[in-house]
DNA sequence: CTGAAAGCGCTTACAG
DNA sequence: CTGAAAGCGCTTACAG
């Protein structure tokens, strides 16, 4: 009887009978098979993440850990998925798993993605939320420099295509804070992995112009490779050239000079986050995702 | 009729009927029910990845990605799991999902994770092999640095509890490659996250004997902070002190000065793991965890 | 208080 | 060639 497996609280069965069915169950080794009980409850308690990146920020996965805990106190499972490539129906992951909501930490405009995304059928919310959010982390990363006198401004993008929509945005709130100051936008360049190259290019880009420079960074991976590229090149930092990254990871503070970043306080978002997916999981409307606070942190190379 | 939506090769169905299905499928906007499949069939085609770190380690996320899109190849769906806390019965993820096989990136060891991997009744495969693969990491540490001539060797490790099993079997590396050498057991020390304390963490650990020394680092995280601490007391890398890094992460070249790190050659061992996988999902007899190779990546660090 | 029975949506052997 | 029917393991309303 799964009323006493369940412990279901609407029965009341005595004591002995409980004992009974539990010493049976143990007997039998019986374990209850889950997907009998999703296609009976047409429920499945499952939220599945979906995060499409070469690689996986430290923010973003302790993020994930706080979420995961969070949602387990509901009742709720959270499962990650690297993937996002179209595939035959019967490799796709929803022909293997039936969440209940998406978390998409990808780009929504992305017709790969997008097309990834549509056999869940399922409600989807977008976490990266490219047009608010990513903007104001460029903008914050100029008004920061400009505000510090620097007018010279570059903007840094990694080799990385699985963010370019970040990238993107992040450029984007970058020329806006320039043309709110009256300024030029930004010169713009792709710094490469190598970090010989890496020299080279950045040498090139900052011949155009008189020092002192302000470079916001796509990333604190980016601040780190071009901040190797100024030391190799004798450049001082902050005074020649202010560094500015985003994401603050944890080796930011051992930079050389120590990285000044964009922090998100991702704790912050974490109730209202937890609250919106429980209501959708218990089918209710969809409010909006919530909005993430961010803010600088200043450390010594901007 | 389900054989004409499942393009069963066994039925031959007259393509003016596969048609009339496909329509009528359309139409009424059908979408096939995941978990009544699995109930059917008794197979999930789903392997889930246990992942309880605090971090994903670059390395990881792209060993995990690539086998991701292996194993969708043969049908099979990777989900990855960060939590491992144990949890009452209906918030485990057993309850949620029942996956075909696990990949644990734990520790086996910890009674935690196994109390955490138990309820899952699957055949569970562990990744890290702590004892060969680690202990061999260390003393490919170590032994670089002894055949360059270091001779005060030091183990440091890091904060970090999600992966004291490694950092555990990583020092006994470096003891034994020690041994061999008839030298005594390196000095420990566990560095703080703060800049400022690293740097009076490593002054003290170094006063006791004279240069120069050779640091193995428990990751590059760690070395980061250590060669932070080294530049800011003002110690020349490495002919003072050599420092070896593990991972090989992105920003391992950007470190000033770049990073002598060991490098985990995952892209080797996908096809022996896929294989295995597929083995154990086809029911037959499990295999070893094929082994890992791993190499020096020589930099200008050590 | 407790057991038998229906039905969730699939797959697949079987009858027509 | 195609439709009807059984049964996977659960939950839950219902009969005894």
């Amino acid at each position: 009887m799964s009323y006493v497996l369940n412990d279901d609280p609407h029965q009341s069965i005595p004591p002995e009978t409980r004992e009974r069915v539990h010493k049976a169950a143990q007997m039998l080794g019986y374990h209850p098979f889950t997907p009998a009980r999703i296609l009976r409850t047409g429920q499945s308690q499952l939220v599945l993440a979906v995060l499409p990146f070469e690689q996986i920020d430290p923010a973003l996965a302790r993020n994930l850990k706080a979420l995961e805990a969070r949602l387990a106190a509901h009742g709720l499972t959270l499962l990650c998925s690297f993937g996002q490539h179209l595939r035959t129906k019967t490799t796709h992951p929803s022909f293997n798993v039936t969440p209940t909501v998406i978390l998409s930490y990808a780009d929504e405009a992305d017709p790969t993605i997008a097309a990834f995304l549509a056999p869940f059928h399922v409600p989807i919310f977008s976490m990266m939320s490219p047009e608010t959010l990513q903007q104001a982390v460029g903008r914050m990363q100029a008004s920061y420099l400009l505000e510090h006198g620097k007018r010279q401004l570059f903007f840094i993008a990694s080799q990385r295509e699985d963010v370019h929509f970040l990238m993107h945005n992040r450029l984007l709130g970058v020329r806006q804070a320039c043309a709110q100051w009256a300024l030029e936008s930004p010169s713009v360049c792709i710094i490469p992995s190598s970090r010989e190259d890496g020299r080279l290019v950045l040498r090139d880009l900052l011949a155009g112009c008189a020092p002192p420079w302000g470079i916001c960074c796509y990333n604190d991976e980016v601040a780190f490779a071009v901040i190797a590229a100024l030391t190799d090149e004798g450049i001082a930092i902050p005074e020649g050239a202010a560094v500015i990254g985003c994401d603050d990871i944890p080796l930011a503070p051992f930079c050389i000079p120590s990285l000044t970043t964009i922090h998100f306080d991702t704790e912050r978002t974490l109730d209202p986050l937890v609250e919106m997916i429980m209501a959708t999981a218990h089918g209710e409307s969809v409010n909006e995702v919530p909005q993430m606070v961010i803010s600088v942190i200043e450390r010594k190379s901007a």
